[in-house]
DNA sequence: CAATAGATCATCT
DNA sequence: GATGATCTATTGC
């Protein structure tokens, strides 16, 4: 979990479209009852359980998936939830994937959305993002900007811990 | 503007 | 058979 502020401000990289992490959010397994893993090892989450640097895309809801980056090695279950994107390049690529944004920010601010955007699916399940078809890139130059944490959303269980963190003043957070 | 329902299916009980 | 780490459209003040 202390590997997730560090994802924020980094670049999201697929084809021709990639994005800056604005917002995430920590979900550790064991104790972490919002957690997937906190169930234990199933065909779904055991990509959580292995090395760091992998992609943990699951379907939710019946119509969109979310991305996570499996944060702990292996055997520690722990993944982080990419929740927000700022989109950088492939404007016109993601705004015709999703062409109810009217504005930038609406884009990929949301799990959901960033996974539309970026054209990422189940297909993507396991992948190295070390080495592709998606990479997380390190900027060189890093604007600076302020983290700040608060709650985390969407869930019921433990919904209170101070998991999410995110890029303060941002205008691509989700609400 | 705030609240709520509906869409829709993989995974787990 | 129920439920969910969501988003959008619609209804109600």
């Amino acid at each position: 979990m202390e590997v997730a502020p560090d994802l924020l401000g980094k670049v999201l990289v697929h084809g021709k479209t990639a994005g800056r992490i604005v917002e995430v959010e920590a979900y550790l397994g064991e104790d972490d009852k919002a957690a997937h893993a906190s169930r234990g090892v199933t065909e779904r989450t055991r990509v959580i359980f292995g090395p760091a640097g992998h992609a943990y895309v699951y379907f939710i809801y019946g119509m969109y998936e979310c991305l996570n980056i499996v944060a702990e090695p292996e055997g520690v279950p722990g993944c982080v939830l990419i929740r927000a994107l700022e989109p950088l390049c492939g404007l016109e690529t993601m705004r015709r994937r999703r062409p109810k944004a009217r504005r930038i920010e609406e884009l990929a601010s949301g799990p959901g959305r960033l996974t539309q955007a970026m054209a990422i699916t189940r297909r993507h399940y396991g992948c190295d993002l070390t080495r592709g078809p998606i990479t997380v890139r390190e900027l060189e130059e890093e604007p600076a900007f302020e983290i700040a944490v608060s709650s985390r959303v969407g869930i019921r269980e433990c919904a209170d811990w101070p998991l999410r963190f995110y890029i303060a003043g941002s205008r691509f957070v989700s609400r």
